[in-house]
Formats: C-alpha cells, sequence, structure tokens
RNA sequence: GGGGAGAUUCCCGAGAGGCUAAAGGGGGCAGACUGUAAAUCUGUUGUCUACGACUUCGCAGGUUCGAAUCCUGCUCUCCCCA
C-alpha cells in the first residue's frame, strides 16, 4: 500500500497551490513511511449548506488521492459552528441551526462525499463534541493564543474591516474553533480551498501552542462558478451539484465559457495532464471548443451518473438546442379546467409554474418567447387541450394534463 | 460617554417635494445570431382582475393638494474623539 516517497508527493502535489511548509510534509512523508503508519488528513465542512457541488469536490478529490494512498481521512462536520450561526457579510445573520437539521444535513454531506470517498476508510467526526463542552475559562485561554491583529489579517476580515462592514466578535472566534479541532485531532495535514489559508495556518500555531507537532495546510485552487468569474457557490445559482441530473449537468457544463473547459478538465476530472494539454493545443489551434465541453460534461456525469447516463444527455441536448426539438420526457401538470377552458396565456403560464408572475408571464408573451406544441404563438388568449406542451423560452417546458 | 456619516428595487449605486415604478452598471429572463445554455448584439427586468389600478426607497408616525425626498421617534451600520 505504502507508496515510495517520491511518489506520494507527486500525486499529492498535483494540482495544489500551495503546501505549507513543503519541507515538514517530507519529513512527515519519511516518517510515516518508517514507521508504516498513516498521516491523519483532516477536512472540516460546513454543515449549513448540505448540497455538494463541483468546488467542493476539488478538495474532495484530493482527500481521495491521499486516502488511496493509505493515509487517515477525517472529515469534520463543523456542527458547533453551525449551530451558533455564521454571520458572513450584510445584516442577514445566518439562520441557527437545529440539531435536527444538522444531522439531517450530516446524512446528505456523507451520502453525497461518498460518491467520492471510500466510507469504509473514512472517519467522520462532529465538532460539538470537544466544543460544546468549553467553559468560558476554556473561550478565554484559546482566544488569548492569538492577536486581533493577527485576526485581522485574514482577507475578508480585512477586507470588511477597510470597507466599513460590520465584523461581529464572535466571528473571530471561527478560525480559533477550526483551529482547535486539529489540535483535538492530532492532525498532520489539513486541507482547503486558498480562501482557507488563514485557517489552516491558525490550526498549525495552535496545534505548536498546545505542544504538538503543527500541520501540513494544503490548498486547492477554488473553482469558478458558472459564470466564470465568482467562486462556486450554491448562494449564487453558479453551481453543478453532484446530484444534479445528468441532463441538468450536460447543460450547466455546456453554459460555461470556453475560457473555462480547461481548468475544469484539471481541476474536478481525473484525466491525466497529458491528455489536457493536448486538448489545449487543439483548441488554440482552433478546433471547436463546444466538443471539448461536450467531452467534460461526458466525463463529469460519467463520475457521479454513469456512461449511458452521460450519451442520453448529450442526444437530448443536441436535440433541443441544436435541433430545436422537445425533450422526451416533459413535467405533466395536471390542471382544473373550469368552464370553457380559455386561458389568458401570462396568467396560465404563472399557474403552471412557468413564469414567477403573470407580469412575468405577460414579459415573456410579448418577447415571443412562448410556445405551444413547437410553434411560437401570437394570440394572448388560448384554449387548452389534453396533453398541449407549451414552451418558454428555450429549456422551460410543461405538459397539460386536463383533469 | 461625545461628535459626525449612512440605510434606495435581486446586488452595487444615482436621486434631495410633483416630470420617479425610481438613472447607470451587474445579475436574471427573452429574442437574434451561432459551432454551444460560449461569445456577440437587441429587448426586458415591482405586482395585479393590465391602454388602468395597487404596493415599493430601514421601521413607526407627522407636515403637505402631493414625500424615496421635509419633520419626530425608533432600529441597525460605519467613522472620529475619549
Amino acid at each position: 500500500m505504502e507508496m515510495s516517497l517520491e511518489k506520494q508527493l507527486d500525486i499529492i502535489k498535483r494540482g495544489a497551490v500551495e503546501i505549507l511548509p513543503m519541507d515538514e510534509l517530507v519529513k512527515k512523508l519519511e516518517k510515516s513511511i518508517r514507521n508504516n503508519k498513516p498521516l491523519k488528513v483532516k477536512l472540516g465542512l460546513d454543515p449549513s449548506a448540505p448540497d455538494i457541488h463541483l468546488g467542493h469536490t476539488v478538495v474532495l478529490q484530493k482527500l481521495k488521492q491521499f486516502q488511496d494512498l493509505g493515509h487517515e481521512i477525517i472529515l469534520i462536520i463543523g456542527d458547533f459552528t453551525g449551530r451558533i450561526g455564521d454571520p458572513t457579510g450584510k445584516s442577514t445573520t445566518r439562520k441557527q441551526l437545529t440539531e435536527e437539521e444538522i444531522n439531517k444535513n450530516a446524512e446528505t454531506y456523507k451520502k453525497q462525499i461518498f460518491r467520492i470517498l471510500d466510507p469504509k476508510r473514512t472517519e467522520v467526526v462532529y465538532n460539538s463534541h470537544w466544543l460544546a463542552n468549553f467553559k468560558f475559562e476554556d473561550v478565554i485561554r484559546l482566544a488569548a493564543k492569538t492577536t486581533v491583529a493577527r485576526i485581522l489579517e485574514r482577507d475578508d476580515f480585512k477586507k470588511r474591516y477597510e470597507d466599513n462592514q460590520p465584523i461581529g466578535i464572535h466571528e473571530f472566534f471561527y478560525p480559533l474553533m477550526q483551529g482547535y479541532d486539529s489540535v483535538e485531532l492530532k492532525a498532520d495535514i489539513e486541507l482547503g480551498g486558498t480562501d482557507q489559508k488563514f485557517n489552516l495556518l491558525m490550526g498549525r500555531n495552535l496545534q505548536k501552542e498546545y505542544g504538538q507537532e503543527g500541520q501540513i495546510a494544503l490548498m486547492m485552487p477554488i473553482l469558478e462558478g458558472l459564470d466564470g468569474i465568482m467562486k462556486m457557490s450554491k448562494s449564487l445559482n453558479n453551481y453543478i451539484g453532484v446530484e444534479d441530473s445528468p441532463k441538468e449537468m450536460f447543460g450547466k457544463v455546456m453554459s460555461i465559457k470556453d475560457e473555462l473547459i480547461i481548468r475544469y478538465f484539471k481541476l474536478v476530472t481525473q484525466l491525466s495532464n497529458e491528455e489536457i494539454n493536448i486538448m489545449e493545443q487543439e483548441m488554440t489551434r482552433g478546433k471547436n471548443p463546444r466538443d471539448y465541453k461536450i467531452k467534460l460534461a461526458k466525463t463529469i456525469i460519467g463520475q457521479y451518473h454513469n456512461a449511458s447516463d452521460a450519451i442520453k444527455a448529450e442526444e437530448e441536448f443536441i436535440n433541443i438546442f441544436s435541433k430545436n426539438q422537445m425533450p422526451e420526457n416533459i413535467d405533466e401538470i395536471e390542471l382544473m379546467v373550469d368552464g370553457d377552458g380559455n386561458y389568458w396565456v401570462p396568467k396560465l403560464l404563472q399557474i403552471l409554474g412557468l413564469v414567477n408572475s403573470t407580469s412575468d408571464g405577460k414579459r415573456v408573451f410579448d418577447q415571443s418567447g412562448v410556445k405551444i406544441n413547437g410553434e411560437k404563438i401570437t394570440e394572448v388568449n388560448i384554449k387548452v387541450e389534453n396533453a398541449m406542451v407549451i414552451q418558454v423560452g428555450k429549456r422551460k417546458f410543461a405538459k397539460i394534463i386536463i383533469k
């Protein structure tokens, strides 16, 4: 199981933005090989947003690699921090989660994470186990291990401070709590995105304060979302979830900007660097990026679903967007028809859930974005018929079932 | 404890008594085009029983024929001094 130092380093380094400090990682690995003792690799998870998306998988893939190298993987569910609520930015305090919600989220998390990691060899722990027992005295002792100036070095604190945005005192405790997790677990390595640098190093410092060997901080890049600018996140709605349907995944991948294709290949697939380089060269030589995007979509769907789903998704995509046909499976919506079955289209669209309001529906209609059975309509009042397919824009469909 | 500044629509940000459902940008949606739900261009972007009506500028009152704009109180945020 144990690979040579060189090989391990090769795998560990791949894709990582920064490893701090590198020489200590080498030492830890040497020791691990010598004593045949796996390293403890830690990753913290926030239980408030239980939908894992490709952005998270960048780090998870790395964790998987450690796992395959025979090291010990520990996932920390940050239920304690989640219970307190983290008011990031603005005045919108994040709602506090109940124990029940957290447990539910944690279960969802595990299910999704185990699409990547091996459940049998992954330890999952909750940080409330130790943090919930902290006395005020313990809190003070922990807080005394750092200074305000140091905390304000953290990027987002610094920005908010400079932009005159509010920062709650309790927010200062987040890095401390996360860092303490490392102390509790005696972690050897902690993974995170580059935005976690401060927190990871805080863990290292705290471990030393508590007389332990400091952990290694390994940072992976932050994946941009579908817009290509902001980081992928659920709240920005620019994400591809690992539980998205093949159809959704396909469409979403096709909507990324062409410039992002290679980066996605590198960060969220297991294709070799050689393969990726070849594609990059072919594109610069003028090959259609669309075809590589299709390959990317199929690769991703293959990872989270399977190859035949990927092919189906591709066919459907081509039918709808290239050939302008209707999809095979359209959501059927039951409609209680009163009287003669005549409807004002904006209202109908709203009832069917294709638009948010009748005003919205009117706008879409005015911009000739409504089709019935594939034909653009120009009449605002229509008579509904059973099995009629109403379409808004290119991708919203509903089949009416009259009750 | 004292003194200043501020809160505007999904977000950022103009507006300083009627011409304001509120400039501009971002985002969203639709259309055109296309090699893609890329890029580009155009339109649109409070709600409704829809050529009209109703509700929105932190919250609650008040002045006025008329308030996002003026007054009072409250809530929240930031800065400076101590």
